[in-house]
DNA sequence: TGACATTGGTTAGATGTCTAACTATTATCG
DNA sequence: CGATAATAGTTAGACATCTAACCAATGTCA
């Protein structure tokens, strides 16, 4: 038995972020990571977000989101306005230059996946799918340390 | 079809690496982050190393790795000699203090496999283990993108 | 043997990331 | 209504990580 899944996951998690960044890069945006790409991702789908929807989406704390956006700023992707809503809350938005990205973030999304899954039957990918979820919740959801012999307890 | 294998991917490997980190911070080790692991799980395994094969093996620069065992040195886990035969390497060897921490380690591991293969059948994590195999050589293997309409090239 | 390339390692500077502490606004409830 | 709690966001400081530039020692080869 091998028991080496994580550190398999581990390593494709670190090509497969080298490889966007490396296509982003090639799409004319050095030095813009994967944080980023989700950001910008969360816009495209819908429009407008706040600084604390940004950070959920990306799984990003509130200061890093402030650093990442910051960056989106002054690279002239994303612009950031006061709420008229609610005073508290700042509304970030593509301007047109960022909205210009969408095709290529398409493609990269695109190709990212077909790289993943290339020489995979959709049978495998599936059962790939629910093997890695099943995973995921073996890590998010707190489970109690099961005892492996059982315990006596008079 | 999905085709989120990636971002499956992307949140266990988070997911694990706050377990990891997490576990070490239990044992004692309170601001010791994944690749100070690494670090150590190569001295555990062969008593001395030299820097670059440090970086190598943690899969990280060299300008990482001398943060890294310098973090280390400063908590007395491991400590740097110039070798005797090549005067351009460094020697990192364990302390006594680092060595002692070898069965922590030696726990952590072993509960992050438990906790990782926890529900899949033998059989499952076989097949598992191969499919990522696979994905991460169609990243690692730079491949070259292959089109999906055949060009008719006279 | 001596010039040049290679290799091991560190330093400098930038950046993404975190936690802790802080400010400002909005919501809650007696 | 007014005190207090909750929420949105930033600032401050620490640290892992990278690239680029550098130094020192070793290897290579004419």
């Amino acid at each position: 038995m091998q028991r080496n899944a994580i550190m398999l996951i581990s390593r494709i998690h670190e090509a497969a972020d080298k490889w966007i960044a490396a296509e982003l890069a090639a799409a004319g945006l050095k030095g813009v990571v994967p944080s980023h790409g989700d950001v910008l991702a969360l816009l495209f789908r819908q429009r407008e977000a706040t600084m604390h929807e940004l950070a959920e989406f990306a799984r990003r704390t509130k200061p890093t989101m402030t650093v990442l956006v910051g960056k989106l700023e002054r690279m002239g992707l994303v612009r950031r306005a006061p709420s008229p809503l609610d005073a508290r809350c700042q509304i970030v938005r593509l301007t047109p230059a960022g909205e210009k990205l969408r095709p290529a973030f398409d493609s990269i999304s695109r190709r990212l996946a077909a790289r993943a899954y290339a020489g995979l039957l959709p049978a495998a990918a599936r059962r790939l799918e629910t093997t890695l979820s099943g995973i995921l919740s073996n890590f998010t959801r707190p489970q109690t340390t099961k005892p492996k012999t059982k315990r006596t307890r008079p």
